[in-house]
DNA sequence: TTATGAAACTTCAAGCTTGAAATAATTTGC
DNA sequence: GCAAATTATTTCAAGCTTGAAGTTTCATAA
């Protein structure tokens, strides 16, 4: 994946070849560096700070069901990761009355004061690292980044 | 991190940050369709291709450490992951005269053609995955990625 | 009704991943 | 030479991740 043979490839499709392993290289970079910092800063994981990020939208909450549609995880994964955020106070499951299969998962009062901090540095972490690209080189990258997903997204 | 709060926000560093959601959001479907693929047509796994893909490119083998630092994964990940391709005949691990603490790890015979099979799914499954970009943008957005690399890289 | 199927979750085993601690071998400084 | 520091690797516990199998609840319809 990561990988790029020495003697630079040429030929028919290896541009896109060569753009996934940059895009690969860059995203597990930055993961990486992330991932070190929410553990040292804020004693947390990047999952967790996923499922916080995408509870912060909603309010009311969102099914597991949701919850892992929109984060591109496993059902299974979810529950786990949930599980833990529960156990620290952060999350809060409530039975619903309508279906008694699904559950809202919310951020509590504690998680949502606690996620707002993190999500601040986080947001300066990403500033500080994407520092070389320009905010128009931004937008433009991140227009182009659109314009490739439809090609296999929505075909679950 | 993959969350983008829903009514779209504004700011400075906003940019940067929807960019990197974009960024990660992609790399994870790119990669989770390619897992996918990998187990169903070959039964094997991204970080089993990964490090094939580092000893294809060079035959005489690579030392455990230069694998974890090219693949950027840690150490005791790489012993893992060798372990069971060594149990799989795929690779094969030498000890050198030279420093008996190091081990060259390299592809036997049977992993090399293995290698060579999937990976040439592989790069057409890319060629399908990122239809949508034209070899030219792909040329472009590789650059736009490798210019914002140097900010953190190289910094362990 | 009530069976049949679908939907929402959870559980589970296997594998991946990390950071820290442990081992073993080499290099450095005295 | 030899202690101390460094380097290469493995081991380990904890957590993440998946796909498959299992459970409970709901929806459909004969």
């Amino acid at each position: 994946m990561v990988a790029g043979p020495l003697p630079t490839p040429s030929g028919p499709g290896k541009d896109r070849l060569r753009l996934w392993v940059r895009l690969l290289r860059a995203s597990r970079s930055i993961e990486a560096e992330l991932r070190e910092r929410l553990r040292q800063e804020f004693n947390t994981t990047l999952p967790r700070f996923d499922v916080m990020a995408a509870l912060y939208r909603v309010p009311e909450g969102m099914l597991m069901s949701d919850l892992s549609r929109f984060l591109l995880v496993s059902n299974g994964n979810v529950t786990g990761i949930v599980d833990r955020l529960v156990s620290e106070g952060l999350v809060a499951r409530a039975r619903r009355n309508g279906d008694r299969r699904t559950s809202m998962v919310r951020l509590t009062e504690e998680g949502s004061k606690a996620f707002a901090v993190i999500a601040a540095a986080h947001e300066s972490w990403i500033g500080e690292l994407l520092g070389n690209v320009s905010e128009d080189e931004a937008r433009r990258l991140t227009g182009m980044l659109n314009s490739f997903r439809s090609n296999w997204e929505g075909r679950e």
